[in-house]
DNA sequence: ATTAACTGTTTATAAAATACGCAGATTGGA
DNA sequence: TCCAATCTGCGTATTTTATAAACAGTTAAT
């Protein structure tokens, strides 16, 4: 009648067992499968990961991880949201501000630490439960802010994100080649780029204060000025959300 | 005597003529290859572009591709930067606010215009000459604004990172399949997560505002929410750095 | 007990990237 | 002019993928 269901997914996500128990106890499980792709990606990187790495890793056959999962693609899903049981303990004594900022702050560290988890095709707007705890602990350093469910939720989105960007950042600097000359930004302006063409960025450029050695920046945290943007664009919000509150 | 230069990339990317020419006139040049890859990946999708399918679209053996590009990788990254191409004609008669406001929207509009932009590898921070020129926009509507090179940079980066999240939210929304019962976060809240589990996000999410029919929201670009946010972090950043300035 | 549903497996296919070496073209220098 | 160096494009072959299809044993509902 109803054609079958487009998608196990969500219930594998969740851990639910399929209603019907007929045949013979599985062997595997689809956690143990996920966790053998994680080990293999932390020790090999995301490429190692194949169904029949995982398959001998695990001690089955290939073909048998698909019947506890459709498909590599969702294999990877799978990863994606195992990975978010890694991020750490949170402190809950702290404001929106700090705690938003942590909450930040150990998503990039958690992709430094684990530079594969960039690789993984993040399609998925769909968080699983162990991100979806995370988004939970967002919630509570948003509390006392008064906002809309939904604008905390986009608000969280948005600092995830910026997450995202600057753990690539992080993550490429870490991994650049001192011996790549064009390693950097600044190095591939003065070597490629034509004044007449970006001239606009090159003005700009032209006043480049090349970082004094030792000097760095104010803070060593390197997501600190994208840090205190967000927060204060996050601040201007909740006042304006306020004052229109107010005035009705 | 030095080890083969470790990638040409770069120079591929700027379309430098390697100088030494000795052999037979190319009858393939780079931007054929990306143009052809480019074809293929928007009648369907990148899953698509195989070298063998950019091959016979170009009209060439598999082979010759890797005379012109390093390996597929750096197809993909030829193709990303290919990409910015198709950014708009900008309006240069815009403050910062509308001017970064109008450049972080064309480029959500681009990623959903042309979804398999969302699936290339993005791993690469360095941008090639058409994304260094809408860099290079972005500079512009900068160009009244008091701040160092680096932090209109960095203010660049963030911004096209949340536009990132958000074409990512906007394709996923026009592809959700109607007839999916999971295809909204809404949903899968209320089928799968357990108060006890998710407290904070249940409590908060006890109050949402299930979007009247019709009403759906004060205006209709959907990015309007994290515009706001970004522009109002941006302008106070701003003002707190001119308020140094006079101290000094 | 029979049967339906479920497990893991075996075998096979098809597509993919790309290493390797050849043949012909082109050009700089003798 | 001729030769050698150098570069192009190509044919062949290898390796690694994901995954389809059919099968044999296992369990629980009937």
């Amino acid at each position: 009648m109803m054609d079958a269901m487009s998608s196990d997914l969500i219930p594998r996500l969740w851990g639910k067992p399929p209603a019907g128990r007929r045949g013979p106890k599985p062997a595997l499980s689809v956690a143990q499968i996920v966790e053998a792709a994680y080990v293999i990606a932390d020790e090999q990187g995301l490429a190692a990961v194949s169904m029949a790495r995982v398959a001998e890793a695990v001690g089955c056959s290939p073909m048998a991880l698909y019947r506890h999962v459709k498909n590599k693609d969702e294999l990877l899903i799978l990863l994606a949201d195992r990975l978010c049981n890694d991020l750490p303990e949170p402190d809950r004594d702290l404001e929106w501000r700090e705690g938003l900022a942590a909450w930040m702050r150990a998503q990039v560290d958690l992709a430094v630490r684990k530079p594969w988890f960039l690789d993984l095709p993040i399609a998925a707007t769909l968080p699983g439960p162990n991100r979806l705890a995370w988004i939970d602990l967002g919630f509570y350093y948003l509390r006392d802010v008064a906002l809309p469910a939904e604008e905390k939720l986009a608000i969280l989105g948005i600092v995830a994100q910026y997450a995202l960007g600057e753990a690539k950042i992080e993550v490429e600097a870490a991994l650049s080649d001192p011996d790549n000359p064009y390693a950097s930004f600044e190095e591939m302006l003065v070597t490629y780029a034509d004044p007449e063409r970006f001239p606009h960025l090159m003005a700009s450029m032209a006043t480049w204060q090349p970082a004094a050695p030792g000097e760095e920046s104010d803070s060593d945290d390197p997501s600190a000025f994208g840090q205190s943007l967000l927060m204060a664009g996050i601040a201007a919000h909740i006042e304006r959300h306020i004052e229109r509150s107010d005035r009705k």
